[in-house]
DNA sequence: ATGCATGATTAAAT
DNA sequence: ATTTAATCATGCAT
């Protein structure tokens, strides 16, 4: 449960290692002086050797006392001429540094997690509170807000880390490149070193830092990765939609079931109704898709084609209520020119589109354009679906014609159309005949 | 434990 | 890019 994501490592910052300075020195020192002189010479390398090891009054005491010293002079002069030498084989390591492929995917997927991007902390922290208030207000879908704040509060929580982090590292990489660069300049009055080396020594450090940081980011990165893997992925873990959000679904399906799909905006009005907040992040970074609605119709299109006898006590109860709730609130102004005029035995052929085409068309366009829009086209079409339903379930389709066309291909995508070869087996039996109970093969 | 219902995911088709 | 059809994996009732 709280497992802390693994941020931290120990990283070890190894410096470049100098080029052997002292095999150098006991060649070069080969002057004409005598052995009293390489003496000297021999004791201020081992000083210069081992400064580091000293303390620091008392390094800088001997510094001091070897920058006084008289042979100093000399001592520079020969380590130049060394250089001289091998400075040639040094300018060949010139690093080359393509852009990391690796670090570039660690920040791109950092930013796209929101970890290292502008501060988000304002706007969604908002949302996310509305959200849970929605949630709350209307029917309890909770426990999903509550998941995912839980998942927002630890990728905070991780984003802090790394920022911590990050700024240690940066902090940490300048005194250290301070430090050295003073070391340098330090240096430079003792044996030569030019503003170029000090710049590559400064590049090293800086890769040493900059791998720190990638090995940092791919830390990060990971704890994500497994953060989304508990919370965000747990979306295969289904929380089935409370009552009443999937009456209003069935509602609108029964209610369309002549084209049971609904635009976007529709799908985003019902997921409103339905308190389904868990519109998933579309990866192609257009606008969130929700895909609870779309999975739903999905689902019930499917479902519903494949064992219509199934569904018919559903169907008539959507489509009996909201034939109450449509006339009602339409009034009599549709009901006049309402399909009910075709009389029970048109009704199915007007979804033929053979007659009475003309009302169809006009209602299909005013329903295909808008789900708000057209109110009235979308309430007549309604009206249409709900009637056909409560037509071919009672007296009406006492001429088995309509019912067997009711579902059958229609060929006019006007129409919709969406059910290519439904087995009309039980089409309009109440009772539901003994049809196969398994909508799915699966298990 | 078992079976069905159901939301989500996937490959293939459009 | 959306839909279909199949499938998965879980929730819930028994």
């Amino acid at each position: 449960m709280d497992e802390q994501p693994r941020l931290m490592h120990s990283h070890g910052v190894g410096m470049a290692g100098h080029p052997g300075l002292a095999q150098h020195m006991q060649d070069g020192t080969g002057g004409t002086d005598g052995d009293g002189r390489k003496q000297d010479i021999g004791d201020i390398l081992q000083q210069i050797m081992t400064i580091t090891d000293q303390s620091l009054d008392e390094a800088q005491a001997r510094k001091h006392a070897l920058n006084c010293h008289r042979m100093k002079p000399a001592l520079f002069n020969i380590l130049c001429d060394i250089k001289e030498k091998t400075v040639l084989s040094i300018r060949g390591s010139q690093e080359e540094e393509p852009p990391d492929a690796q670090l570039m995917r660690l920040d791109n997927m950092l930013l796209a997690e929101g970890v290292s991007g502008p501060e988000k902390g304002g706007g969604s922290a908002v949302a996310a509170a509305a959200a849970a208030a929605a949630a709350g207000g209307g029917v309890g879908s909770d426990t999903n807000s509550a998941e995912h704040s839980d998942y927002r509060a630890k990728l905070t929580q991780i984003r802090g880390i790394y920022h911590t982090e990050l700024e240690k590292y940066e902090q940490a990489c300048n005194e250290f490149t301070t430090h050295v660069m003073n070391l340098l300049r330090e240096q430079s009055r003792t044996r030569p070193i030019s503003p170029k080396e000090i710049e590559r020594m400064v590049g090293i450090i800086h890769r040493k830092f900059s791998s720190i940081q990638m090995q940092l980011k791919q830390s990060t990165c990971e704890a994500v990765m497994i953060l989304r893997s508990r919370f965000l992925d747990a979306r295969r873990k289904r929380r089935n939609f409370n009552k009443q959000a999937t009456e209003i679904l069935n509602e609108y399906f029964y209610s369309h079931l002549s084209n049971p799909y609904p635009s976007e905006e529709a799908k985003e009005e019902l997921a409103k109704k339905c308190s389904i907040t868990m519109s998933q992040v579309c990866a192609a970074s257009h606008k969130p898709r929700i895909y609870p609605v779309s999975n739903w119709f999905g689902n019930k299109r499917i479902r519903y084609k494949k064992n219509i006898g199934k569904f018919q006590e559903e169907a008539n109860m959507y489509a009996a209520k909201t034939a109450v709730s449509a006339t009602s609130v339409s009034a009599h102004g549709s009901q006049a020119n309402s399909p009910s005029t075709p009389n029970s035995a048109g009704s199915a052929g007007s979804f033929n589109m053979s007659n009475s085409g003309d009302l169809f068309m006009s209602v299909q366009a005013l329903n295909g354009d808008s789900y708000q829009g057209a109110g009235v086209g979308a309430n007549v079409q309604s009206q249409v679906d709900t009637l056909r339903h409560v037509i071919s379930q009672t007296g009406g389709y006492s001429d088995s014609i309509a019912a067997s066309q009711m579902y059958s291909p229609q060929g006019i995508n006007t129409n919709g159309g969406w059910q290519d070869a439904p087995t009309p087996s039980s089409v309009n039996s109440l009772t539901e005949g003994p049809g196969s109970v398994h909508s799915d093969t699966s298990n």
